[in-house]
DNA sequence: GCCAACGTTGGC
DNA sequence: GCCAACGTTGGC
C-alpha cells in the first residue's frame, strides 16, 4: 500500500465534491503532466491520498481519499468538446490515464502549507520542494504520519 | 541537441 | 496582479 497526494483547486473540484459525488467516487482525470502521468499509473487499489486544496485562500491539506480503481485510459484526451483534449493521443495507445477515487473523510481541520513548512519532519517532503508544480506525487509514511499528526 | 519563446502552476 | 519555476514547442 502506497500514500500519494493529489492537489486541486477547490473552485474546480473540492473535497466536498469529491464527499457529495455519485457513490462518493469521482474520476481523477485531466492530468498532462508527464510526471504526474506516471505516478498516477504506479497508483494501486487500495492506496490512500491526502486530498489538497490549491490556489484558494488557504492552501492545504484537507482531507483524506482512496484508490478504488488503478489507472486507465482518460477518455476526455479523445474527446474534442472537452478541455482536456489532446489530439496526439490515440485511443490505441493512450496517452493520459486517470485513476477513482473516493471520498475517505475530511480532516477535523485544514492543514495549511504554512504549517507543513515549518515541520522539520516535512523537509523533503515532495509538495515542498522548491518550484513543486505537480498535481499527483508520491508521499512517504514518515511524511504521511507527520501531516495527520496535526490533526 | 540547443535554446528562446511561450504557457501554466500556484503561492503570495 | 505579480512573479518564480517550471514544462513544452519549434526553429535552427
Amino acid at each position: 500500500m502506497a500514500y500519494w497526494l493529489v492537489k486541486s483547486e477547490p473552485d474546480a473540484f473540492s473535497i466536498d465534491d469529491l464527499k457529495n459525488a455519485p457513490r462518493r467516487t469521482e474520476h481523477w482525470d485531466g492530468v498532462r503532466n508527464y510526471q504526474a502521468r506516471n505516478y498516477l499509473r504506479e497508483m494501486a487499489r487500495g492506496d490512500e491520498v491526502l486530498f489538497y486544496h490549491s490556489s484558494c485562500p488557504e492552501p492545504g491539506v484537507v482531507g483524506i481519499a482512496k484508490v478504488v480503481k488503478a489507472a486507465y485510459p482518460d477518455h476526455t484526451a479523445f474527446d474534442p468538446d472537452s478541455k482536456y483534449f489532446d489530439p496526439k493521443s490515440d485511443p490505441t495507445e493512450p496517452r493520459w490515464f486517470m485513476v477513482d477515487l473516493r471520498f475517505t473523510r475530511k480532516l477535523k481541520r485544514t492543514i495549511s502549507l504554512a504549517e507543513l513548512k515549518e515541520d522539520p519532519a516535512l523537509e523533503d517532503f515532495v509538495l515542498l520542494r522548491k518550484g513543486n508544480r505537480l498535481s499527483v506525487m508520491p508521499v512517504d509514511e514518515r511524511a504521511w504520519k507527520a501531516v495527520l499528526a496535526k490533526e
